[in-house]
RNA sequence: GCCGGCGUGGUGAAAUUGGUAGACACGUCAGACUCAAAAUCUGAUGGAUGAAUAAUCCGUAUCGGUUCGAUUCCGAUCGCCGGUACCA
């Protein structure tokens, strides 16, 4: 027999009412505005709590399973903190501006608001079909006027404080978007959204300095809360490297070139100079006899794309200029190079190249017959392989003798003292490229006056509305659908009243996403776009979670938006989120034919024994993980699970499948499990006789260590462990005849944050007639968490030999003693000798025999 | 290449200031209920040898180390996942 389409729906035979419940209870919420919060000052400091998801960009495809692992875990933890006294925020919106909507609009020419804002009403039912305890009443989505209208008032800070700037300068374009993009947004030289390969273009960008943040945005981390992993991501990103700046004079001219060094040490071993093709000096530096052999490398790189310059550019190329520089350590003349590993974007877009001591350079040198001088005592010969670890310094003049830190810091005092270098700072980190050529996001607020240059819109004008459009189409030439609507862009200048023309490039998505979170603090303010007084009774995020996908992007930018408001006075925190949370994907079983190609789901079929093969060809397949797709057939649909299962089991399967940040697979088989748990639940409670008397001690024992390892688990996030504690509390319930009342509410409540519809009903159909989502979390007794007896082992030789149940406490020698006695033990003493004793109190006694 | 993280039964996973490996759940097997099946309830279930609920051995990616004792600490190797890509 075979089963046709693996993993296929298993439709529950019992059946507990949980759709009736369901729509019942998230109706009650609703109409009793249960979760709306308001800054109540009578509620101290520490029992005022802000929790956070990333809110979702609403694709056409609706929501996915993976959202509503973040939302239900945050969801619990919020339900339990309520429950604890706290009073909590917990609010939802839409990321609404954004690619897709506008790609739609360009084939279809439905208009990107009308699909947006249908997509964000299926997610809100969705994600509301899920019963979470958010606060709608704060719901913001960032395309409408009255949000973007601050989105704007925050750029025209940037720009008034200087740190919005046009460029002209190459950036990252993909013609498939037909946009510009930031460096976060290239991965491996290819558009982060749609994977076409990034290409040069020069093209007029408003730029965000975030450079000038770098230090403050790295030294912050330290403060952060956050995964390691996170954090060491974005130390990465930002880069800073320390080293010195140190100029070269050119032999026979006035200019001379900086480079930035973080091996100031290796100056006596500098044998020519490398210049970026895109310096500013390559025209001047290169003479008569070179020019062509310079033009026509120039003409060359210009045609490599980004990715053959880095990645297919094993070999390196390069030309020479013709020009000489003076290295000033020892005043000897070398050569000027001009080769495309070297970035115009990285520090002064030259270097001193060191052969000996720096791979690149080694193998440049080597391929045009470059001079390679050792100046660190190598281990093998520098004409062999360069040498870039730490060693005795050779051939370098007053540095000889000291090793690399030492003589780094003596080289640096010797520029500095004569005024040919000194200590510098380099990033990796590069400004933000804001602009998009698009139409589907919040038009850039500036006006471009011939006589008073850029200035802003004023303020009170704002919003500054995105005008209705013929086509969507972006004009690829570099400018955005809104530069063909003169009516629009023609206007008069906000200082002279002048004709000008308004700036036609939009905001990035990330624009939105920087500053969301301050607007739910007060979502309806038309004077400010946030008011102090609510931001300081709420800020900063206590706990934040989402995907990692965002690790770098989102949270640096957010980051930098923050600490330019903070700078401003406008917010009292210097970083937005205290704590982070990256909840891990879940993926999905996927096949695989032994050539690692992949089967999609429903061409698979299981057999008896627990093997797959493929249907069509009958070959053994292999079950593995894999990212849920279209293509391979196997993504969970919410709306169904939730339909045959209910959102209470969606809810805790989800968060019983495994810990909140580690990604795992889903599999419907699991999510029965969990559902034949709630289901046993609700047969105790509606099925047995509920009985007043008092429990017997061994039920209290239980029931209090569960209080005690959901309480715990729940405030750490260990939902998964909690679960199974609540598991083995309705075993033990099962082998009563009666459910006893006293520990069946308590048992409600605990359980009332994982499946709060569920509880919900329970908790009313014991009689109860107000909600439990204010009622108090249960506390536990510690006496009664811990055995009378517990389970010592014997052991010999660290191997378990015997076991026995002894009273708690048991004293070292009597437990030893104990083991001695023991039959089994003894087996294993006969004919040794003992030579060491060890006794851990109500765990264990070990033997070691010879 | 470099930087992180992870590797535990047939499956998802528990357990780490070093102290009974595999809680809980899925699956499988057996029993109860039933005319029967499903559902439900109860029990068994890491592997090997074994009639065995006896006993012994093996077992937390692999190899080695520290220790009375290692899933946990250290070193090396392999595999998977994520980040990054000539950053001077």
């Amino acid at each position: 027999m075979t089963l046709s389409g693996v993993d296929a729906m298993i439709a529950p035979m019992s059946k507990y009412p949980f759709n009736e419940i369901e729509k019942k209870w998230q109706a009650y919420w609703e109409e009793s505005q249960s979760f709306a919060v308001t800054e109540d000052e009578s509620i101290p400091q520490e029992k005022r709590i802000y929790v956070l998801d990333m809110f979702p960009y609403p694709s056409g495809s609706g929501l996915h399973v993976g959202h509503p692992e973040g939302y239900t875990a945050t969801d619990i933890y919020c339900r339990y903190l309520r429950m604890n006294g706290y009073n909590v925020l917990h609010p939802m919106g839409f990321d609404s501006f954004g690619l897709p909507a506008e790609n739609y609009a360009i084939q279809t020419g439905t208009h990107p608001k009308i699909t947006t804002e249908r997509n964000i009403e299926n997610f809100r039912r969705q994600i509301k079909s899920l019963g979470f305890s958010y606060d709608w009443s704060r719901e913001v989505s960032t395309h409408e006027s009255s949000y973007y209208r601050w989105t704007q008032w925050i750029f025209i800070q940037l720009f008034n404080k200087g740190l919005a700037y046009e460029s002209n300068t190459p950036i990252n374009w993909c013609d498939t978007c037909k946009t510009g993009l930031a460096n976060e947004e290239v991965k491996e030289g290819r558009c982060e959204r749609c994977g076409t390969l990034v290409v040069r273009r020069n093209i007029r960008q408003w730029v965000l300095k975030i450079t000038e943040y770098a230090d403050r945005l790295l030294e912050d981390l330290d403060s952060l809360a956050w995964p390691e992993s996170v954090k060491l991501m974005q130390k990465n990103w930002i880069g800073r490297s320390e080293g010195a700046s140190v100029l070269f004079r050119i032999d026979g001219m006035e200019e001379s070139l900086e480079v930035f060094t973080t091996r100031a040490d290796t100056l006596f071993g500098a044998t020519y100079m490398v210049i970026s093709p895109e310096h500013p000096l390559v025209s001047a530096l290169t003479t008569a006899d070179n020019r062509g052999a310079v033009e026509a490398y120039l003409d060359e790189v210009a045609h490599k794309s980004d990715l053959e310059r880095t990645d297919l550019a094993k070999e390196k190329t390069g030309v020479f200029s013709g020009s000489w520089a003076i290295n000033p350590v020892n005043g000897e003349k070398i050569p000027i190079w001009i080769a495309d590993y070297v970035l115009i974007s990285y520090g002064s877009g030259a270097i001193m190249a060191v052969p000996a001591h720096d791979e690149r350079d080694w193998e440049f040198a080597k391929k045009f017959g470059l001079p390679i001088v050792e100046v660190l005592k190598s281990e093998v010969s520098v004409q062999e392989a360069a040498w870039v670890e730490d060693g005795v310094h050779v051939n370098s003049g007053f540095l000889d003798g000291l090793n690399k830190d030492d003589a780094i810091e003596a080289m640096i005092a010797w520029l500095e003292s004569r005024g040919l270098g000194r200590r510098a700072v380099n990033y990796k980190l590069r400004d933000w490229i804001f602009s998009r050529q698009r139409y589907w996001g919040e038009p850039i607020p500036l006006v471009h006056c011939p006589s008073c240059g850029t200035v802003p819109v004023p303020e009170s004008e704002l919003p500054l509305l995105l005008p209705e459009v013929q086509s969507y189409e972006p004009s690829g030439t570099g400018e955005s659908p809104l530069a063909t609507i003169d009516s629009w862009v023609n206007t008069t200048c906000p200082v002279c009243s002048g004709p000008a023309k308004r700036e036609t490039n939009t905001m990035p998505q990330w624009a939105g996403s920087c500053w969301y979170y301050l607007r739910y603090l007060d979502p309806h303010n038309n004077t400010e776009f946030v008011s102090s007084q609510k931001e300081r009774y709420w800020m900063p995020v206590d706990l934040y979670v989402g995907g990692a996908e965002h690790a770098v992007l989102h949270l640096l930018y957010a980051r930098f938006w923050h600490k330019v408001l903070y700078d401003l006075g406008k917010v009292s925190t210097s970083e937005p989120f205290t704590r982070l949370i990256n909840q891990g994907m879940i993926t999905s079983y996927a096949f695989q034919r032994k050539d690692k190609s992949l089967v999609p789901t429903d061409m698979v079929d299981e057999l008896e024994d627990g093997r797959f093969i493929e249907r069509q060809s009958g070959e053994a397949l292999e079950r593995v993980i894999a990212k849920m797709s279209k293509s391979l057939k196997n993504v969970i649909n919410p709306d169904q699970i939730i339909a045959e299962y209910g959102a209470d089991s969606m809810r805790m399967y989800e968060m019983f499948m495994g810990p909140l940040e580690v990604s795992k697979p889903w599999s419907t088989a699991g999510l029965v499990g969990v559902y034949r748990f709630l289901d046993r639940i609700w047969r105790l409670y509606t099925e047995r006789t509920i009985v007043d008397e008092e429990p017997s001690q061994a039920l209290l024992k239980s029931l209090h260590k569960t209080i005690k390892k959901v309480s715990e688990d729940t405030k750490s996030l260990n939902f998964n462990t909690a679960i199974a504690q609540m598991m083995i509390m309705v075993n033990e319930l099962y082998k009563e005849e009666s459910l006893n009342r006293r520990i069946g509410e308590t048992f409600i409540l605990l359980l009332a944050p994982y499946v709060p519809h569920l509880s919900e009903e329970l908790w009313q159909r014991l009689g109860h007639t107000k909600s439990l989502i204010n009622a108090p979390w249960p506390l536990w007794d510690e006496r009664l968490t811990v055995d009378n007896t517990v389970t010592i082992v014997f052991q010999v030789n660290g191997k378990v030999r015997s076991k026995a149940e002894v009273a708690m406490g048991l004293a070292d020698e009597q437990a030893l003693a104990m083991a001695k006695a023991d039959e089994k033990v003894a087996k294993w003493l006969e004919g040794k000798s003992v030579v060491r004793e060890i006794v851990v109190a109500d765990k264990l006694v070990n033997i070691v025999v010879r």
